[in-house]
DNA sequence: CGGTATCCCTAAGGATACTG
DNA sequence: CAGTATCCTTAGGGATACCG
């Protein structure tokens, strides 16, 4: 058999980095950053929600689109999806302890962002204010 | 006029909140969480970079794509934008103490995801091997 | 090197209608 | 209620070319 010379198998990448295309964490990173799943991420850390709940919470999303970011996040092993097959039926849609983890972590770069709106709010100011800043 | 009865303006919320539509906080959070922003946040974090370096880093990403992107973290006062006149010309991308803090939550998600890529992969295959799971 | 400008095309995503 | 299906529009984003 091959001695000690085996390198092991470079086309494939054995690290697992979000900075690498194909990468899984790189895939899972773009399914949760994604415009509708880190608000659907979100809202779910507050509890569970049921289909219409969630829609009413997160502000703008579309059914298509509510639809498809709990199926990709269903996937990827971080929402359960509860059918109670009454008349009318109910999901209930909530998170696996995964999936709490990652909402822990978009709850903290939210808080972030809310306490710094001002901060935000004035350094677009001064950038769309200079020279060449903003088009009109 | 209007006497007790008038609520203080109805139309315009004044708590920051990342769920409402059209709060700083919300497009900030988009802003941050758009497909390349975050990677370049991320890389960002490790450290200043000029501009194809970091193009070489965040792997994937077009020329435009990572000029909008800059802008837009500059905008909204995350990034630095420092222009050295040599010949060849160096401009110097690096991190305010807000980007700073912004990396650093991204960070953390991050690890998070690379840390459970099998998590994830097994999810992803008992999602797609389940009946009407995958579309072959 | 570090961009901006232009062209072009795909696919994200909204609106509406219909089914279990 | 909780979705799928269909249609249609927009804009995200790649490729290329060119300027400071």
């Amino acid at each position: 058999m091959s001695p000690s010379d085996l390198s092991p198998d470079p086309e494939q990448e054995l690290v697992t980095d979000v900075f690498a295309r194909g990468c899984t964490s790189r895939a899972a990173f773009e399914d949760v950053t994604s415009k509708w799943a880190s608000l659907a991420l979100l809202a779910l850390g507050e509890g569970s929600y049921r289909f219409n709940a969630l829609r009413r919470r997160v502000d703008g999303v579309s059914e298509k689109m509510l639809s498809q970011t709990l199926q990709a996040l269903e996937r990827d092993g971080m929402v359960t999806r509860d059918v109670v097959t009454t008349i009318p039926p109910r999901v209930e849609y909530a998170l696996t302890p995964l999936g709490l983890k990652v909402a822990a972590t978009l709850r903290d770069l939210a808080d972030l962002l809310e306490g710094s709106v001002d901060d935000v709010g004035a350094a677009r100011e001064a950038y769309d204010e200079r020279p060449g800043g903003k088009r009109p």
